[in-house]
DNA sequence: GGAGCGATGTCCT
DNA sequence: GGACATCGCTCCG
């Protein structure tokens, strides 16, 4: 299966891409690029294949349901910004904000194809190398914990960053990647409204997560 | 290979 | 004090 491993650079996602729903904007994240910039060496690239919606403060499954606080203030924020929260004291999980300034709105980030930097991304993740076979590959970024152990997102390190900025770290890219067909699921892991359908994924693609169903 | 469960920080009631 | 948008290990089939 040939699969596209370039680490070219491609076009930054501008910041009106976020303005819309979540599930309208995560839904048209799949096939992006996920990218961590270093100043030495390679990026960390990966392509995006499954992402949750979570609708602020009329989801009683979103962080912002509660209404803004110190914590959640970067989805109440203006929209392509990174939302980092810790959870069951050993993960982190990575969002993007989205909707206008002052309207809370996000995309939880759940699984990436890796594309570039796996040395490194199985190193963060404390993987030998070399990776062998497929099943290693799909285990560095097959979930939202592992995908942020994969490219060091922490919450000190990249909450509130910029997903649209030249200059920045953590950057969503472009390389118009043909997306095929999207399933659409409910989310996994939560227990409020546990039903509603706000999981996007790529068919058949083998980097996607997920116990449940 | 699948179900069960412990680890463990942070926020909110 | 409890819930939590998870992961990886154990134990059992």
């Amino acid at each position: 299966m040939a699969r596209h491993t370039s680490c070219a650079q491609a076009s930054i996602v501008p910041r009106k891409f976020y303005l819309k729903a979540p599930d309208v904007v995560a839904r048209k994240l799949l096939g992006k690029l996920l990218v961590r910039n270093s100043k030495a060496g390679e990026p960390i690239m990966g392509r995006i294949v499954e992402v949750e919606a979570y609708f602020g403060e009329a989801d009683p499954a979103s962080h912002s349901f509660p209404g803004k606080t110190a914590r959640n203030a970067v989805l109440f924020g203006p929209p392509g910004h990174a939302y980092v929260y810790f959870i069951y004291g050993v993960h982190f999980c990575l969002n993007v904000s989205c909707e206008p300034d002052g309207r809370a709105g996000g995309v939880l980030f759940r699984a990436l194809e890796p594309i570039c930097g796996l040395e490194a991304m199985a190193k963060a993740r404390g993987l030998p190398t070399p990776l062998a076979g497929a099943r290693a590959l799909a285990n560095l970024t097959s979930g939202p914990g592992r995908l942020c152990q994969a490219l060091g997102v922490t919450r000190v390190r990249d909450n509130g960053a910029d997903f649209t900025a030249p200059a920045s770290e953590l950057q969503i890219q472009d390389d118009g990647f043909p997306v095929g067909d999207v399933l659409v699921t409910p989310r996994i892991g939560i227990s409020k409204d546990a039903e509603r359908p706000a999981r996007f994924l790529l068919a058949g693609n083998p980097f996607v997560s997920g116990r449940r169903v």
